[in-house]
Formats: structure tokens, C-alpha cells, sequence
DNA sequence: CATTAGAA
DNA sequence: TCTAATGA
């Protein structure tokens, strides 16, 4: 649930562009509601990104592909004054921050950030004074907004990992939770906390959907004690090692790992390994009794999730 | 890309 | 039913 938007930056040497071009992107999507426009500039800033030379000036950057001439007029802009006159306006424009920053809360999106602003509504502190117009979520959302801001600390998650695993155990000791994301990569803090909770009889006795609802229901009142608010609740996906893979992250690593399954000849998602036909498509989910099975099908040299931090 | 809430 | 929002 982290919101925060994770910029390309840390050491490239085109930063400076891909910040403007980010916060132009933002801009796009959330007060004009342009995805193309969105798209377009998130793509140049992540090629921008990834060049390994500093850009000196527009044409430069044009030959890139996914910069084109307005791009390029940009980093020239950007070149010469230090500045960019779109986004100096975007700033002085009080509606578009407004909206910018009530985006910020879970549950709201640029639709209605929109009409709250247009509603007169442009700060949290107007949301939480008119918590009667929003959503259950929404109202979470306000109602924890600074929280939900914050990193959490390895150490507080793993007494939520504690106090989970014996709520859940206790339930049924067949149970079983693993906290993915970047807690399993062994970072300090994170985001959230994605936990994975599996039982064997969900595993092989697909069909009994009876049995998995049952499950499910004792096990969502089972965490009644620790959780404090409900956002939504669904029907149960069903996933296991490949999950675990997944959301186990990072992105990054994710998408090399799917790449490498992909020349292997091979499929690789969230939910399973499949083998691809050189006719075109994928057939039949492989079997996988572990995280390290997917490495072996792909023969990709295993990474603990420590390692999977790219 | 799939899932949920909610509204009218 | 649709539409908005979340995630990953």
C-alpha cells in the first residue's frame, strides 16, 4: 500500500531530467488525465535513466527512443534556465497541487480528487472534516494518512509476524505465513507487510471450494484481534511457491528473472511456470515443490531473497 | 490485469 | 451495471 513513487534516480547522471520528467508525468496523470501523456513521460525518463552519459542537450537526448521533440525542447528549456516554465506554472496552479496532494490518500484517486477540489475540498484537513463524503476506504485512508506514509521498522514487523503466526497457528496449526516483499529481502524497513498465508488442504483439494471458504472466514475472524480496520475483503486466490517468488520482489528482480524464463522458453507469473510452444503459446503450469524449483526449470542460479534486492 | 466497493 | 481505485 506504499504510494510513494519510487523515482529512477540513485546513481544516474540524468537525474535531473528524469525528476522534472517524473513530476511533469505525475501532472499527467493525476490533474490532466493523460496516460499517454503519462506514459510518455515515464518512458523517457527511464531512458534517460538507464544512458550511461550525461545528456548535454536536446538533440542529444532526441536520439533516444521515446524522446521527441517536445522532450527535447524540454531538456533544453531545463539546460539553459535552470528551469521549465510548464512546471514553474503547474506549481503557482493551487487546484492541481490540491488535487496532487488528496491523491495521496488510499482511496482516492484522480477522479475524485478532482471533485472533491472542484468541491472545495483541496486539503486532508478538509477530508477529515468532511469524513461524512468519503468511502470506508477513503476514510481509513485520512484517518491513518501520516501512518501510511511512514516506512515500518524490520523490528515492528516481526513482532506482527509473531503475534500473526500465533494467532494463526493457534487457529489451525497447518497453517502456514510467510512475509514477502522487501522484509523477506532482509531490508531494514518497509513499505507494508505482505503476508502469505497458505494451508495444505487449500493446496491439493482445489475443488472443495467449501472447505476454502470455511477456512478463509475463520481465519478472517481469527484476525479480528490483530487487525484494526478492513478495507475490502475478497475471495481467496490461490497461489504458492510462485506467489511467494513474486511477491517476494523485488520488481526488478522479478522482471529479469520473468525475462531469463522467457528465453529459457518459458512462462513465469504469479501464479506458474509454464513451458512455451514455439508454436506461439504456453501450455501446462509445471510442477513446483519450491522457490528453488523455479530457478532450476529456468536454470537460473538460485538468489536467496536476500539477493534479490535489484 | 484482476479484484473490490459503491452508487444510482 | 459501471466506474474508480489498488496492487504487484
Amino acid at each position: 500500500m506504499s504510494k510513494r513513487k519510487n523515482p529512477s534516480d540513485d546513481n544516474n547522471l540524468n537525474s535531473d531530467f528524469c525528476d522534472f520528467l517524473m513530476e511533469l508525468a505525475e501532472y499527467e496523470k493525476n490533474v490532466s488525465r493523460n496516460v499517454h501523456k503519462y506514459n510518455a513521460y515515464r518512458k523517457a525518463a527511464s531512458v534517460l535513466a538507464t544512458h550511461s552519459k550525461r545528456i548535454e542537450s536536446g538533440d542529444e537526448a532526441k536520439k533516444l527512443s521515446g524522446i521527441g521533440d517536445k522532450i527535447s525542447k524540454k531538456i533544453d528549456e531545463f539546460l539553459q534556465t535552470g528551469k521549465l516554465r510548464k512546471l514553474e506554472n503547474i506549481h503557482q496552479d493551487e487546484d492541481a497541487q490540491a488535487i496532487n496532494t488528496l491523491t495521496r490518500v488510499t482511496g482516492v484517486g484522480p477522479v475524485k480528487a478532482a471533485e472533491f477540489v472542484r468541491n472545495g475540498i483541496k486539503s486532508i484537513e478538509d477530508l477529515r472534516n468532511n469524513i461524512d463524503k468519503l468511502t470506508h476506504h477513503q476514510t481509513i485512508g485520512v484517518r491513518y494518512f501520516e501512518d501510511f506514509e511512514k516506512k515500518i521498522p524490520r523490528k515492528e514487523i516481526q513482532d506482527i509476524e509473531g503475534k500473526l503466526k500465533n494467532l494463526i497457528k493457534n487457529l489451525d496449526p497447518e497453517f502456514t505465513v510467510t512475509i514477502c516483499g522487501s522484509y523477506r529481502r532482509g531490508k531494514r524497513e518497509s513499505g507494508d507487510i505482505d503476508a502469505l498465508v497458505t494451508h495444505p488442504s487449500l493446496k491439493i483439494n482445489e475443488k472443495k471450494k467449501k472447505h476454502e471458504a470455511k477456512l478463509m472466514k475463520s481465519l478472517v475472524d481469527a484476525l479480528k484481534g490483530l487487525v484494526t480496520d478492513v478495507i475490502s475483503i475478497g475471495d481467496t486466490k490461490f497461489m504458492y511457491y510462485c506467489a511467494i517468488l513474486y511477491f517476494t520482489g523485488s520488481d526488478v528482480f522479478n522482471k529479469t528473472m520473468r525475462a531469463h524464463a522467457l528465453d529459457k522458453g518459458f512462462t513465469l507469473n504469479e501464479y506458474a511456470l509454464r513451458p512455451v510452444g514455439v508454436t506461439g503459446v504456453p501450455g501446462e503450469p509445471v510442477q513446483i515443490s519450491s522457490e528453488e524449483d523455479v530457478f532450476d526449470y529456468i536454470d537460473y542460479p538460485y538468489k536467496t531473497p536476500e539477493e534479490r534486492n535489484m
